[in-house]
DNA sequence: CTACTGAATGAATGATCATTCATTTGTTAA
DNA sequence: TTAACAAATGAATGATCATTCATTCAGTAG
């Protein structure tokens, strides 16, 4: 019986395969939260991890894999959550929407050491399709359900009816601005204020 | 008196000192924009404006320099385009604010060149002190004339006179979500869906 | 034409970094 | 307990890269 936790866990316990990955991949998202992405070494990541530079190759075969599956949990993450909201039968048009909003500004999403990752990733992808192609994937499931839900919300406006697809979008992009907006001035406010501004587009499509 | 311009020039020829750096700080983009900014090197970007290897050395104390430089120029060009709108007494109101929406999908600041440069920089902001500061700075004060501009288009609307410094972050953000989205999937048609969906936004609040 | 100035060059340098792998050590099955 | 295995280590390696600076050369003044 392996008795882990807190009490003084000595050196070089070889760990189950997925945990130490999970390791390395926090370490990750840490180094590049605190030093940018183009900028953190292996050694940083392992000496954030506390252990030794060997290691990232052992379970992830180069610096630029552990990277992708770095950004791969990260997205995955976010888009487990929002999976969960959609598939909640018990809640129907806005109160869903409004379960996605909270969701979205939510201190779970709104890590800035996540938030970082993420804009990190996002400013190479022209440069990396294979960055561009995780980020995508997420991205088109989602906006094919925000649409789905827009388009319940608005069939009995006469006036926006046909609008959905342009909308969901628009919802779409407002929620990158806002997190962006958060990213570049953390003020304790700006979380606030970007729920309230979401939630205010939202509102003001349905009067 | 010199007789520069056109004709032949061979290698080596001496321009004036605004001109290199010009020369350099495009060269920048254009290797930023190809290789993301984590992977462009000195050489990448000597050899993209076909000069030596020491001449950034010359013109720029470091290659942090340049960047810096390089990420200046960037916003700095955004920021007159935008001034030069907001300085035209010739337009009031709803024409102010349709003249920017054109101009933050025209051609001129859709360029996806500069768009990469422009997320490629802010993708290190958490970590880059200097990098937030540059971009900060215009936003504030962008961000400073748009709320101006919704205080007196909304003026009039008793429902929403008193909510324009949250309509104008929310507009903010939306234009930089609608940006990513198009540095993310260059479709034809996302810069035109781009601009009626900030379009939209705007004349929904103003009904 | 000659001498001078300073822009531009690019080979050389030294620093940084990802990756390798022989060795060490923890774990487990027999 | 021991043998066999697997995880983890970290010194060594080689590649990449920013920066330096002695040299080359274009342009200009005398």
């Amino acid at each position: 019986m392996p008795k882990l936790s807190q009490t003084a866990t000595r050196k070089r316990r070889a760990l189950p395969k997925a945990e130490r990955r999970n390791q390395l991949i926090r370490a990750t998202i840490k180094c590049i939260a605190k030093k940018g992405l183009a900028a953190t070494t292996m050694a940083d990541i392992t000496n954030e991890a506390d252990l030794s530079v060997g290691i990232v190759n052992l379970h992830f075969k180069t610096k630029e894999q552990l990277l992708i599956e770095t950004l791969r949990f990260v997205a995955d993450e976010y888009k487990e959550g929002f999976d969960e909201i959609f598939a909640n039968d018990g809640m129907q048009g806005l109160e869903k929407l409004k379960a996605i909003i909270d969701y979205d500004f939510s201190p779970k999403i709104i890590n800035r050491n996540k938030l970082a990752v993420w804009f990190a990733f996002l400013g190479e992808v022209k440069a990396r399709p294979i960055y561009q192609k995780i980020c995508a994937q997420h991205d088109d499931e989602i906006n094919r359900e925000i649409c789905k839900l827009f388009s319940s919300l608005l069939s009995k406006n006469s006036k926006r009816k046909n609008d959905f697809e342009l909308i969901a979008s628009a919802y779409s992009a407002l929620t990158d601005g806002l997190w962006l907006d958060i990213l570049l001035s953390p003020r304790r406010s700006a979380v606030e204020a970007a729920r309230n501004a979401a939630w205010q587009y939202v509102s003001g499509l349905l009067d």
